[in-house]
RNA sequence: GCAUCCGUAGCUCAGCUGGAUAGAGCACCUGGCUUCGAACCAGGUGGUCGGGGGUUCGAAUCCCUCCGGAUGCGCCA
């Protein structure tokens, strides 16, 4: 178990002791600032003003009932109107360092409730190539993806693909009026998207006769029609080529298995609306079919509608939402389902959800979460766009994105081969981009810049990736192999020491993201380990001569931890570390 | 009009289930390489936490209100 788990069990045991009630929360947190300790315990005066105790007595009291000196705690004092410091054993320290240089999982322990996770994440629309837009959602999910699965919980990922809807029909025509069929087997029309939908739309606004051909379509389709419906699925084939030439680039764990878009959900819609009204849950409302939601209600007490069924019988986003929440509890058995969605969507998502719960397709015991996300802003502050003012195809972004580390890469190491810098930049330019949408919060809207990202300073990819080689390169120097080192691990300097605590927060901090769904969280653990190990680095030699076997064999294990603790880091977010760069 | 989110250092952002003197990074200033990768480190300058009320022993954090910004709001997704 681990320390903290540890003395948080001795707190409440003290507590119970000093006559506190069960269930007082301790308020045990690591401590603010060094001269408080390591650990404090904030719990004493919230409890104190509940039983209108002093707070100070009530703390020695409290104080008296701590194993200290026994091997966990130091030592421990109260301070100011009842904190109580604790000063952990520098042993304890070592041990516990020590046990996560074994374990392959650092510490962190298997869910007490292993849950099925369904994430919902990056959902393109085919109709189109991928730009900016998806990046966030696509980026945060995988992440949150991996945490889950590293911390024990079977997830299941659901790609929500815009692979159904009117812009089909129209897209259907251009490849019949453009392409014949070798053309389109062999996939040439759609090498750009881009260019093929702009084409589409010019040909239907400009031709009343291929617009109709583009209605038509739409009810060929809906119809089952085979022609029809085989060029769809062509289309929906090479649109689908594309994002995951996207998301191999990105390192994006989603495979065709993942799919499952809105298309799936068609023959769902019908009897899905039908059970509603019969139900009573849906009503008509100037011909369309509504849901009245109190629980969503103004302050006036008017109730937010959602619209299940549209005036001319046709079927919204909302519905196939529906439709995927029933397949999701019941035939993926979800006991949590995550949404990464763009924020502007919080309305409608609350609105699936209150449907959901209102007809029992959702039971309280399914965790609905909407993990939204904010908006990517360019320098200007306003949304991310070309200087023309289009939206960034994702491609784009990442080429560049390489290009620039590429250049940065030349220009700092300019010994590396031809090869080596290639695929540095790889990683480097990729994870700029990774790391700096996952560092920030999640909910909010950030700024896009190149610079900053990319960046040797500061809490980007390249630090950390650099902190990374550092410890390579110390390992390849010593002789020693980093992935199997073991050795006596003896905290006793200051910087050995902060580095030590921080080495034992890992587990703590994945717990943390596999709860709030926020990497960011994960990221700034991430940023403090490499700033406690560049400080480390620099007080508390290694490889010196003057530096004694067992010092440098005890330095070198927490090199070598902090090495694995980050690369595992780096694993979760979808990173990929370097050996060198 | 209603709803949601946001306003923290010159800039970009953390902190928000209330806890001690509000933190990083950038920028700026001062130091540190014939010594493990200086792509780094140590230190410094810099803040009425949008304004005002309230709850509390204690508020950036909770409540109310005002100002300012973003986004969304029944038949697109």
């Amino acid at each position: 178990m681990a320390l903290k788990s540890l003395i948080e069990e001795a707190a409440f045991r003290a507590f119970s002791e000093a006559g506190l009630p069960r269930e007082t929360p301790t308020g045990l947190k690591w401590s603010a600032r060094p001269e408080f300790g390591d650990l404090q315990i904030n719990g004493v005066m919230g409890a104190a003003k509940q039983l209108k105790q002093n707070p100070r007595e009530l703390a020695e009291k409290v104080l008296q009932n701590l194993p200290i000196g026994e091997g966990l705690i130091a030592k421990a004092e109260v301070a100011g109107p009842g904190f109580i410091n604790l000063h952990l054993d520098s042993q304890a320290i070592s041990e516990d360092c020590q046990k996560l240089l074994s374990d392959p999982r650092l510490g962190v322990e298997q869910p007490t409730k292993q849950q099925r996770v369904v994430v919902d994440y990056s959902s393109p629309n085919l109709a189109k190539e991928m730009h900016v837009g998806h990046l966030r959602g696509t980026i945060l999910g995988d992440a949150v993806c991996r945490a889950l699965e590293f911390k024990g919980h079977k997830v299941v990922r659901q790609n929500h693909i815009g692979d159904w809807g009117t812009q089909f029909g129209m897209l259907i025509a251009e490849l019949q009026a453009t392409q014949t069929q070798e053309q389109i087997s062999a996939g040439i029309a759609l090498s750009d998207l881009e260019v093929f939908y702009r084409q589409a739309k010019e040909h239907f606004d400009a031709d009343p006769e291929f617009a109709d051909l583009a209605r038509n379509n739409v009810v060929k389709l809906q119809a089952g029609d085979g022609e029809c419906l085989a060029l769809w699925q062509h289309f929906i084939d090479e649109s689908l080529n594309h994002a995951e030439d996207n998301y191999h680039k990105l390192g994006v764990s989603l495979t065709r298995e993942d799919v499952r878009g809105e298309s799936a959900y068609n023959a769902d819609l019908e009897p899905l609306v039908s059970e509603l009204i019969e139900r009573g849950i849906a009503v008509e409302d100037q011909g369309a079919q509504v849901v009245y939601l109190e629980e969503l209600a103004d302050k006036e007490g008017n109730p937010s509608v959602a619209i299940v069924q549209k005036a001319d019988g046709g079927y919204l986003y909302a519905t196939s939402d529906l439709a995927a929440i029933r397949y999701r509890v019941n035939e993926l058995q979800a006991d949590r389902c995550l949404y990464f969605i763009d924020a502007r969507q919080s309305l409608h998502m609350k609105q699936v959800y209150a449907v959901a719960r209102k007809a029992g397709w959702a039971p309280e015991s399914v965790q609905l979460e909407h993990c939204s996300y904010g908006t990517i802003m360019g320098e200007d502050g306003k949304p991310f766009k070309t200087r023309s003012g289009d939206t960034v195809k994702l491609a784009d972004l990442l080429n560049e994105a390489v290009e620039r580390a590429n250049e940065i890469v030349a220009e700092k190491n300019p010994s590396l081969s031809q090869q080596d810098r290639d695929t540095i930049s790889l990683a480097v330019g990729i994870g700029a981009v990774k790391y700096a949408d996952l560092s920030k919060a999640r909910t909010t809207d950030y700024r896009f810049d190149w610079e900053s990202m990319l960046s040797f300073d500061g809490n980007t990819a390249p630090y950390l990736q650099y902190a990374g080689t550092r410890i390579h390169s110390l390992f390849e120097k010593a002789g020693e192999e980093l992935a199997s080192f073991e050795a006596n691990i003896g905290v006793e300097q200051t910087a050995e020491r902060a580095l030590a605590l921080s080495l034992m927060r890992f587990a703590e901090s994945l717990d943390q993201l596999a709860e709030s769904a926020m990497p960011h969280d994960l990221c700034s653990y991430l940023f403090d380990l490499a700033g406690k190990f560049a400080t480390f680095y620099e007080a508390c030699p290694i490889l010196k001569s003057e530096v004694d076997a067992t010092t440098r064999a005890s330095r070198l294990a927490l090199a070598a931890l902090t090495s694995k603790t980050l690369e595992c880091g780096f694993e979760i977010l979808g990173i990929q570390s370097l050996k060198r760069m």
